[in-house]
DNA sequence: TCAAAAACTTGAACTACTTCAAGAAATTCA
DNA sequence: TGAATTTCTTGAAGTAGTTCAAGTTTTTGA
């Protein structure tokens, strides 16, 4: 079986097979136990991480003291904060895994090396980057636009698998409301 | 007086005289008149747009009829619908001149031809992405732990000279919430 | 320069959500 | 397996915002 990360990566670009050999020799998948972290706040991330097999969050702990789940990372997804990654400076927020799951850490050192090697793995993750920010536009505009209830239906509607898969006070964050409305949406009792 | 966009280049990455002048060739400012559209709902966004000088913005038409200011571009700023560019399909967004202002207007065939012929350009909008994903993702904590109130007072510790700039109705969405709230916030009287 | 248009303000009524507290159900793992 | 933990539910009370409508101020452009 290959690995799947570059699967991933032939799908928008392709790759040499020395190009291929020299990716897998600094690729290894490691484990993460289910709510193992792999960040915390105030930590400098100094890592990409590519999710195989499981899923990942980003949270933050906010001034009530609650946690708040910001973005979710399945399979063929990539997760860090790119902000701390980017600048070099605390992060913050909280990777943490929410099932045990299998990803490729990728440091920034090696990284850089790779891309330097792989040209055109700069396309590959300006392409992906150009991807994830579009998706982050409709997220905006549907926190912006749809209310409470009109945010559940529609994530269940488009990833109803996913939806199964997380605890509910969770999503209720990610989608930006408490838990108990959550329920209250799911009772039809709004 | 150099193109800015080269020199916005010129801070992420190094590039060859004739990689400039390629790029030049390329490259024309057009000037877009304040309250003139770049792009409408429903049509098929093909350009990535470098602001040169003023500022645009993205912004929806909500169910309500209601216009919702969903990001700014000013100086050195790109801005597209990134989905729209992307997946070849229709926009959910308009774009749209608040200032009377300048910008380079890349059409997607001419830049996938650049890219091609200068590869080191890929890493550009791969860091350029890397950066705007990483202030989306501080975007959304703002948004979520962040009361109306709070977000209006870091936004202007943070961008003063910008709220200058813009009607406060078109921040006010930015920030969402509603116009007649922030005049409320301004006057002290929340 | 001044009429029209755009932007801002105010208060009163309303509502979509949160918070709290407590119990019930489901899941985990020793 | 069953005790501990985690997750989900419910209702009552509260609140951070919205909406509406009308008036005022500022900006624009012919």
């Amino acid at each position: 079986m290959q690995n799947s990360l570059i699967h991933h990566i032939k799908q928008f670009i392709s790759l040499e097979p020395s190009d291929i050999d020299k990716l897998e020799s600094c690729l290894e998948i490691s484990k993460i136990k289910k709510k193992e972290h792999i960040l915390k706040e105030g930590q400098i991330c100094n890592t990409m991480y590519f999710v195989v097999k499981g899923c990942m969050r980003q949270y933050i702990i906010n001034p009530k003291g609650a946690e708040q789940t910001l973005q979710f990372g399945i399979e063929n997804w990539w997760i860090t904060d790119y902000l701390s990654y980017h600048n070099h400076i605390p992060s913050n927020f909280y990777l943490q895994a929410i099932e045990n799951s299998e990803v490729i850490a990728i440091d920034k050192t090696v990284l850089e090396s790779l891309l330097i090697e792989i040209p055109n793995l700069e396309r590959y993750f300006r392409i992906v980057m150009q991807k994830s920010f579009g998706a982050m536009q409709m997220r905006i505009k549907f926190l912006f636009t749809m209310s409470a209830e009109e945010r559940y239906h529609h994530f269940n509607d488009h990833f109803p698998e996913f939806v199964q898969r997380v605890p509910q006070y969770m999503l209720a964050s990610y989608l930006d409301f408490s838990a108990e409305f959550m329920s209250k949406i799911r009772a039809g009792k709004v």
